[in-house]
DNA sequence: GTGGTCTAGACCACA
DNA sequence: GTGGTCTAGACCACA
């Protein structure tokens, strides 16, 4: 479920804050349902609590899960969450646009690449 | 020439990093122009010569600029180094048009927003 | 009768005793009526017997109820709590018209928002 | 500066960031003025580094402060952040004013209370 | 059992 | 010197 790189630069706190907004954000958690505990994951990922604590907190802070102290953590994943979301990857897709314009890369190479990904919602007609 | 925003997260070398990177490949620094010295750029900056120097030997490492002794720091840059900017950046932008579809942003969308900007090298026709 | 949020922060004793405060001031509970038991409750609820023990018991500290071994909890309403009740909310009231006007809101505007208000019980006249 | 009461039910940390946000929205610190030290302040407080870490955290996240690696913490109020701060209270103010009515204190009393305070930005005319 | 707070102390990056 | 991360471990509140 969740894997630690100790080769990756960022805090492991922020791997698993990271890994855990990524399978909510894709519904691979559904609402109310319960995170793993904070010893349980510990144990799994041979990390100390107070590691997991951290990654928790945060999660609660940016509005992806809730506590219920005594019975646990959950996701609290709602659609204005996910629009807030949707903006913030555009603002970053606008500036990487920019970005690859400077470097010389026409607006028709970036519009190949993505008509070249399969799925998307957008519908081909003739 | 260099502005250092103490309000921005990153470290304060590695603005100075990416401004100098930002300004190589835009052109407008030429290949063989001298770096500011590292003492100049200091006072100038009032910072820490320590961190002009991790700046320096920072973008000598990523291929930016070449140090002779005795002489200074003058810029690297070479077409290849612009090609492999490149791709880094096509790499970043497909990631992010993937995240954009799984969070529901169809194709079109993306495709327009690349067109409404203005500038860029593609050639309309018709 | 009761409803738990889970989503709410604060723990599920305390939203019990919060609700049954409220009903307890407001009337919608008679005094000497008798509170549900705490069997009957935890089950209506689906969660620990010991949860509802907890919030009876603060309840019972705070003067709303008292209890009577063998037979039950009742409603020990009378009007000096109601009375406490008051001088404890216009405290916190004062001290947030101090934090308004700290942050620049004028008592006008503090005035304004209060007569905005449908209902309550003062009269207006000419 | 600072001070704990170990009575008080909130947790040290929350006691910190309560008592630098107050002070920052009060204007008793400065935008870009130097936040005292974590360890200094561990040190003058008498506890522990980490549990400054987290106040300073929080107020990070909150938009209070920014952190300069190797430099230390500094004030990053602004007037945006003033406005939502201003938005909460009021808030609170609309819940307590419903609350007070429920409990029988007419719309007259509330500002009269509001009259007799000292200060405010209202104009007093005939 | 569950999460939340706090301490003591190590180690790292940055200036 | 400055902040940031992490561990080990204690102790508390809540269910």
């Amino acid at each position: 479920m969740i894997v630690i790189d100790y080769r990756d630069g960022r805090p492991i706190y922020e791997q698993i804050v990271h890994r855990f907004q990524e399978m909510i954000l894709k519904g691979a958690m559904a609402p109310d349902e319960r995170m793993p505990s904070i010893r349980t994951l510990a144990i799994e990922l041979a990390i100390n609590p107070n590691t997991i604590q951290k990654a928790y907190t945060r999660l609660e802070q940016e509005g992806f899960i809730y506590s219920v102290k005594g019975k646990g953590n959950f996701v609290a994943y709602s659609e204005s969450l996910r629009e807030k979301k949707r903006e913030d990857i555009m603002e970053q897709f606008l500036e990487l646009v920019k970005k690859a314009m400077e470097l010389g890369v026409s607006k028709e190479d970036l519009i190949e690449t993505i008509r070249s990904l399969k799925g998307g919602n957008s519908v081909d007609r003739g």
